[in-house]
DNA sequence: AGTCCCCCCATTTTT
DNA sequence: TGGGGGGACT
């Protein structure tokens, strides 16, 4: 068979990789080395070449993207659809298996998922049936700890309290919240991973199976894999079969939230017989960049060790920019990327990368004021929104009346009377009968148990979610949302809200119906076209396991802002690293352990290598924490690149009439950045003065009128309501705004 | 039921 | 410094 379209442009590492017997392979893949590449073309060799059926393959990843994106290149590469072969997150394939066997995994037909925000409200509740002070044992230390525990494939009955205080508490709420989800049929995250895990090792037949199955496993991002996952993949592979890992110990970032870098570490020893490759060449940084990440990584220990290498270019000397404060940086940043955008290069090829969400604000102050367009990553995700949460409260209710987070969620949203003191009531009689908060609320009602008005009102709340249903049995996914969020009255709720705020939120449950309607669920077993209402189910669970990526919008030309950690996979022709400070970056919190620095210094090799071209790495010399004044030294990390690929840097066309102040060598050739120039920032505005109400005129967003004002002097911002363009807030001193 | 105020807290995030 | 949560008050 020809192969060539398969083997042409792989690199003599990448061949080997994608040619290797089939066998344990752990591929160690550095950063820029076409990672995802050789993971598809192993993939379709495995397939082409070896008498691999696409359904023997199984190849996971931790993310929906990721998976996808897998999938759509394997196809792409082999030019036919791999129905047989399963590609999925760790999460999705077991959701997958339980689904498939809800019954041997002893778990009800229609088990539900429990989000991380519903699985916060189910502790709270767990918390207060324990009669236990919310203030001694917060909610959130519970979660993390039951998480924590389901991670290490534990469950409250392996643990052991020593006689110690916190431990015997925190089982005991585990316990307690472990029966909790099992009376609701609830599944969390973890759950998911530890009931299939235990799944496979109660049923040997079932196992046997997919172990016949699966005979070549793939896993990408392996150094991020924690203890459960672990235990999965092994279990599955079982001694017959392959696994192909593929990932970079150097980019593990993820221990905190029980990524094991041992595993990667120590895998061709528990994967033994393994061949190990590495891929070092890279295709996406300069040499100089790919320098000073080698130099940086070096001082870890441990490492299965690895070299960067290029035939590129040496590029430009790394920008180092040492601020006065975390203003002074801001405005520095936002200068250069103007300068990039002069140059007539896209502000789309720049990313601002930063430790901590924090330090976006007043980078996104300074962008405001600028006037350039900027996205941040993170923060909100589609299905995390309060309307959206609020709209699938319902739709789930239809499908699951006994889902009491859903109940919980919707009952009084949008408020029709049902207080608390009613919702207490009802909480109680399901404490006391066992039951669902929905029969528990029907039975209130019909024993007479509610006041006559506040019955009324469950009455018709529920009759409400059977007349929802009863349309969403006999429509089309995309109209039974549209049904929903309109008679549930969430739209009436938001409209009447107005302003900004609400105008988006009616947006995303617009949003909301078109997800639906571009809603495909996966084919039945049986290859029979799903009812409407499974139909729906499949979509709660897909909202459950998948964020939903809210990007795509804005297609204006704009500066993406995230943290370091959400830069992982990505690049940019120009990367700008924010707060290279002892304490924030490596962060106070991780600096007393050696583990924790060395994953720091990881995070920052993530960093590094996103760029292609240009990297500039800022500090500030005093920065604002928490509202107090802080001195700080700069980061160990800009010190351990070497100073020739360095290169200090300032403010453009600035003359260096630098004042010496103590600490900079008198060595050095750069100088301290002018005084004058930061005066400039505190700079009164001009005396244009507006009213509320009063119309005005600007470059860029055309008319509009004032509705809103704060701060004074150079901080007077204004928020105008322009018209076709909307609400926005601006800086009265760098708007350019005219009173008509 | 909604609003106000005070207190507490403050890395990183996917599923 | 600022945001969120909880409690108290209207």
């Amino acid at each position: 068979m020809d192969v060539s379209h398969i083997l042409n442009s792989l690199n003599d590492a990448q061949r080997q990789a994608v040619t290797a017997d089939p066998g344990n392979l752990l591929v160690l893949a550095g950063a820029g080395s076409g990672k995802t590449r050789v993971l598809v073309h192993r993939i379709a060799w495995l397939i082409e070449m070896t008498g691999a059926a696409p359904g023997n393959l199984l190849a996971v990843t931790f993310t929906n993207k990721a998976a996808n994106e897998m999938r759509s290149r394997i196809e792409e590469l082999l030019e036919r659809p791999i129905g047989g072969m399963w590609v999925g997150t760790f999460h999705g394939l077991a959701h997958r298996l339980l689904r498939a066997h809800w019954q041997e995994a002893g778990l009800p037909e229609k088990f539900q998922i429990l989000d991380a925000d519903d699985q916060l409200r189910l502790i709270k509740r767990t918390l207060q049936a324990l009669d236990l002070d919310e203030n001694k044992w917060p909610a959130k230390q519970c979660q993390w700890y039951i998480n924590q525990q389901k991670d290490e494939g534990l469950r409250a009955d392996h643990l052991e309290h020593y006689g110690q205080d916190y431990q015997r508490t925190m089982i005991g709420v585990y316990k307690a919240y472990e029966g909790a989800c099992e009376r609701g049929g609830l599944v969390d995250f973890g759950e998911l991973l530890l009931r299939s895990h235990e799944l496979w090792l109660k049923q040997p037949g079932l196992l046997a199976y997919y172990q016949q199955r699966f005979t070549e496993i793939l896993v990408d991002e392996f150094q991020d894999t924690n203890a459960i996952q672990y235990a999965w993949l092994r279990v599955l592979a079982g001694t017959r079969n392959h696994v192909t890992a593929v990932g970079d110990d150097d980019q593990s970032i993820y221990g905190w939230r029980g990524a094991r870098i041992e595993n990667i570490q120590q895998f061709t020893r528990d994967f033994h017989p393994a061949t190990l490759i590495r891929l070092e060449q890279n295709y996406r940084s300069t040499s100089t960049i790919l320098k000073a990440a080698n130099h940086l990584i070096a001082n870890n220990s441990g490492r299965l060790g690895k070299e960067l290498w290029t035939d590129g270019m040496e590029g430009e000397p790394i920008a180092v920019y040492a601020a006065f404060n975390e203003q002074d940086e801001a405005r520095f940043i936002c200068d250069q990327i103007q300068q990039w955008a002069k140059r007539g290069r896209r502000r789309e090829e720049i990313v601002v990368l930063y430790r901590s969400n924090a330090q976006s604000r007043e980078l996104e102050e300074a962008l405001l004021r600028t006037e350039v367009p900027y996205r941040i990553y993170g923060g909100f995700r589609f299905y995390e929104r309060l309307e959206i949460r609020n709209a699938v409260g319902y739709l789930r209710l239809i499908a699951s009346r006994d889902d009491d987070a859903a109940f919980e969620r919707v009952i009084n949203t949008p408020v029709r009377g049902i207080g608390n003191v009613t919702l207490e009531l009802i909480r109680n009689l399901a404490r006391s009968e066992g039951c669902s908060l929905w029969q528990a609320a029907r039975q209130a009602v019909t024993r007479g148990q509610l006041p006559g008005r506040a019955a009324q009102n469950v009455q018709d709340f529920m009759r409400l979610i059977d007349l929802l249903e009863e349309y969403a049995a006999t429509h089309e996914l995309h109209l039974s949302a549209d049904y929903v969020i309109r008679q549930s009255g969430l739209i009436q709720h938001h409209e009447k809200e107005g302003g900004e705020k609400a105008r988006s939120r009616l947006e995303n449950l617009e949003e909301l119906v078109n997800a639906a309607g571009a809603f495909v669920p996966d084919a039945t077993p049986d290859g029979e076209k799903p009812t409407p209402l499974e139909t729906l189910g499949a979509f709660l669970d897909r909202a459950a396991l998948d964020a939903g990526d809210t990007q795509a919008d804005d297609y204006e030309d704009a500066v993406q802002l995230m943290t370091l950690h959400s830069a992982k996979g990505l690049e940019y022709p120009f990367v700008i690293i924010a707060g290279l400070e002892e304490g924030l970056f490596p962060h106070k919190m991780s600096a007393d352990s050696l583990s924790g620095l060395e994953e720091e210094r990881r995070l920052c090799y993530v960093g590094l290598t996103r760029a292609r071209e240009k990297l500039l790495l800022c500090h500030a010399e005093s920065r604002r924490l928490h509202g107090e004044e802080h001195l700080t030294r700069p980061s160990r990390f800009l010190k351990e690149i070497p100073a020739e690929l360095r290169q200090e840097v300032r403010m453009k066309g600035q003359v260096s009439r630098s004042f010496a102040v103590g600490e900079r060598g008198a060595g050095e050739s750069w100088g301290r950045r002018d005084v004058s120039t930061r005066a400039d920032l505190a700079q009164e505005p001009q005396g244009l003065s507006l009213s509320l109400g009063q119309r005005v005129r600007h470059p860029t967003f055309g008319e509009g009128v004032v509705l809103n004002s704060e701060g004074r002097g150079s901080n007077a911002r204004v928020q105008i309501n322009f018209d076709g363009v909307g609400g926005k807030w601006l800086v009265m001193a760098y708007a350019k705004l005219e009173a008509i």
